[in-house]
DNA sequence: CGCCTGGTTGACACGTATCAATAATTGTGG
DNA sequence: CCACAATTATTGATACGTGTCAACCAGGCG
């Protein structure tokens, strides 16, 4: 069931796919590999050889600072394509790990040729994927330059809730949420003790729920006035993209 | 002369450009503009019409807070396309504002359209600088995230002239910088107050000298070690880039 | 059942914000 | 070219938010 991707998923959400392109896609998650929670999969300056897709589970970039302290940068969920980032330099930008048990599919650096030189559409939704990331990276250097604690943690757990609807679909019960309270810590540049502090005062005033590895948004409305949060997966024109005959990055 | 161009400069400095591609950059600089120092060019969440290649001056895009306090995000100077990376999104990201004087060069948004079709060298190197931006945001979250004061503030100056140095070769006397320290208090998510104190510790410390809109890097070895600073601009693999006949974004 | 990881809570320390007064620099009009 | 005004930078006193440290609690897993 090519369905089952959440890559595909991921790349269904603003275009229907071809089922050639369907095809391409799935070529991506021909080989898998287990791997455990706390695994450290690639270190930052090192040489990386392959990229892949993340099929199942949670991992997360990150950098450790001279102090010993850590930053974390990106959360990657399942569908999304990790290391494609880092292809015009010559080591690993970041350190990379596994927030849990995850299930990778690796692919060589140039198996995304195939995907450029005969899909114009999945070739514009990646360009695509890419600047709304980089959106996403700016609302949150936003964030950790002007917010404080409390509406920092309310901003970061929207910005992972909005990406994990793109493949999810939001239950009553709210959505898995596996990362601990230091690491959403590291990800806020706050500390585990503030994170703990923040999360009950998200739940007091009734925006949010966090426990037991679960999110559950209450009320979205506030709380994104709150966290004057922009969903950058939201208002993308398609209107530009790549039609078949048009825009298309191929082999000449 | 094509070659007082900042673009073409800039795209210069990691491939030999062809004749045809000069031209390509040329034409988007066919019109100008001035506009003057403080002018709000752009507001977040508004539609924006062109694109445009600054050639002269300093610009930069903030976002500002719900209790009216600044972030600013990026720092346009000469040869940087301006919004390119808005593209997918059907209003412009962020406002945008002059800090000096200025000259743009605006063009509609199907100007690169003949840059994508029949250059894949420019095509490729869009895409690398693009991506190379993605990596000095990262490391600016992590600078905010993780790093005090002084060391933030040396950090932000050292990605500023890692980046003008790709178009303006160092003097003696440093480079022309004429950002406040209330601007380069809100990229850093610091005040005034704190910025004017950092500059006078990385002077003491014989770090870098700043004033009079003038910057020197004094001791860049430890500035560097200092700021955990990497500069994105080095060590870009050039073996994946599009050669002649290989990969090309282009009309099919 | 008991260890271990993760979360909560409170007391205190520390770095940066805030406020305010002054100095230096830049820009402007006579 | 000078004089004045406006902007920008410096410096010090105090306030406040988050870090740090530490003790305790809860849940999951062997």
């Amino acid at each position: 069931m090519s369905s089952s991707s959440c890559l595909i998923k991921k790349l269904s959400h603003y275009v229907e796919l071809s089922q050639h392109d369907r095809d391409l896609l799935q070529d991506l998650e021909k080989s898998s590999t287990a791997v455990s929670a706390g695994t450290h999969l690639r270190e930052g300056g090192q040489a990386y050889d392959d990229l892949f897709v993340l099929s199942e589970g949670w991992l997360y970039s990150f950098t450790i600072l001279p102090d010993g302290r850590r930053q974390v940068l990106q959360v990657f969920v399942p569908g999304d394509i990790v290391g494609i980032y880092d292809t015009p330099f010559a080591h690993a930008t970041h350190d990379l790990a596994a927030a849990t048990d995850a299930v990778v599919c690796p692919f060589p650096k140039d198996g995304l040729d195939p995907i450029f030189s005969e899909s114009p559409a999945l070739t514009g939704l990646m360009f695509t994927f890419a600047l709304i990331d980089q959106a996403v990276f700016l609302d949150r250097l936003r964030a950790l330059g002007r917010m404080d604690a409390v509406t920092r943690v309310g901003h970061f757990l929207f910005t992972v809730i909005s990406r994990l609807r793109l493949t999810d679909h939001d239950t009553e019960n709210g959505h898995y949420f596996p990362l601990t309270q230091s690491d959403v810590a590291d990800a806020t540049g706050l500390t585990n003790v503030s994170v703990s502090k923040a999360a009950s005062v998200l739940r007091e005033k009734g925006f949010a729920k966090w426990s037991n590895r679960r999110l559950t948004i209450l009320d979205e409305t506030r709380l994104v006035e709150f966290a004057s949060f922009i969903n950058r997966y939201e208002n993308i024109d398609i209107s530009w993209f790549p039609q078949p005959g048009r825009l298309h990055l191929g082999r000449s």
